[in-house]
DNA sequence: TCGCAGGTAGAAC
DNA sequence: GTTCTACCTGCG
């Protein structure tokens, strides 16, 4: 089935952003597992043309499927609309040939891209992805040849490391400890990961940061162990859809520097601000286009 | 071999 | 309120 909405399959995948990792690809096809209701769904979409082509099995409906394929690659968002929106911006205005048909990739699980965003900080996109899927191998459920990401429930019983998993499990040999968060290459990140397991099993309901306002959103995701600005702002918008986010990192200062403040260095929280306040409710695919224009067209090694 | 890169927490200013 | 430093790991 074809849903005839513009996009850019492969960029859209492989753009790191950190609702989760890439899909599994094999030839041009990237497949994976997707909870629809509780039911385990293995989508494989491709592309057509400009427009994405899928199959599905799983026992829910057509409509169902479109309907969740939509909500991650962001397909009711008006990528026209937004390119003359670049076109008008000067300092914009080259990023739409660069990153033509560039999608945010939405989480369909809240819980994996508050994970992936906090092992994402102060880490290359390489190592995150790598250790996110070395979870859901550990101890998401297997569908076929995918993994569900665990649940938070999951995970509040993972061993830390080798020395805690020693000290409270059964096993002598510490060569032998795997079953721990750092075993999956998370390194300080790992008590972060347990006590954000911890809270929304216990206590916080991520569906509630739906119904949240943005500012309202915000507060309540910093209070999250290992997430400050940064990786907030990617949870609200790789995570929720928040498009007012603007996630800003180093690499966003220097191109947003270079492009507005004439190279003068400004700090990171006054970045978020000023994006936020120029680019309002395009803030997040400004910053997204921004990046991989920084990209691909060589102004980030310029930058360095 | 070691220096470097990259956000957050916690302490210091 | 802003600035400094330690944190873990892979890469060059």
């Amino acid at each position: 089935m074809i849903i005839e909405k513009p996009i850019d399959l492969e960029l859209t995948q492989l753009s790191g952003q950190t609702s989760q990792p890439p899909w599994c690809e094999a030839e041009g096809t990237f497949s994976n597992v997707v909870d629809i209701d509780g039911k385990p769904v293995i989508f494989n979409v491709k592309q057509s043309g400009e427009f994405l082509d899928f199959d599905y099995s799983g026992d829910i409906s057509d409509r169902q499927a479109v309907d969740k394929l939509n909500y991650i690659f962001d397909l009711g968002f008006d990528l026209d609309k937004f390119y003359k929106y670049l076109d008008n911006h000067a300092e914009l205005e080259e990023m739409s040939k660069f990153c033509n048909g560039l999608r945010l990739f939405l989480a369909p699980d809240p819980f994996e891209c508050v994970i992936s965003s906090i092992c994402s900080a102060n880490n290359s996109i390489k190592r995150w992805t790598k250790s996110i899927s070395h979870m859901k191998q550990n101890w998401g459920n297997q569908y076929g040849n995918y993994y569900a990401f665990p649940k938070s429930s999951d995970l509040v019983n993972v061993y830390l490391d080798e020395e805690d998993e020693l000290d409270l499990s059964n096993i002598q040999d510490i060569s032998m400890c795997t079953n721990n968060l750092k075993s999956c290459g998370v390194g300080y990140r790992a008590p972060y990961m347990r006590k954000a397991s911890e809270l929304f099993t216990d206590e916080m309901n991520l569906q509630e940061i739906f119904k949240m306002s943005y500012d309202e959103a915000f507060e309540t995701i910093l209070k999250v162990p290992g997430v400050g600005p940064k990786v907030a702002d990617c949870i609200l918008l790789y995570g929720f859809n928040f498009r007012e986010a603007f996630p800003s990192d180093v690499w966003i200062k220097r191109i947003v520097s270079h492009l507005y403040f004439d190279g003068k260095d400004i700090s990171v929280a006054k970045v978020r601000e000023f994006g936020m306040e120029e680019f309002g409710e395009n803030a997040g695919y400004v910053q997204l286009y921004m990046f991989h224009y920084a990209r691909k067209s060589g102004l980030m090694s310029k930058l360095k």
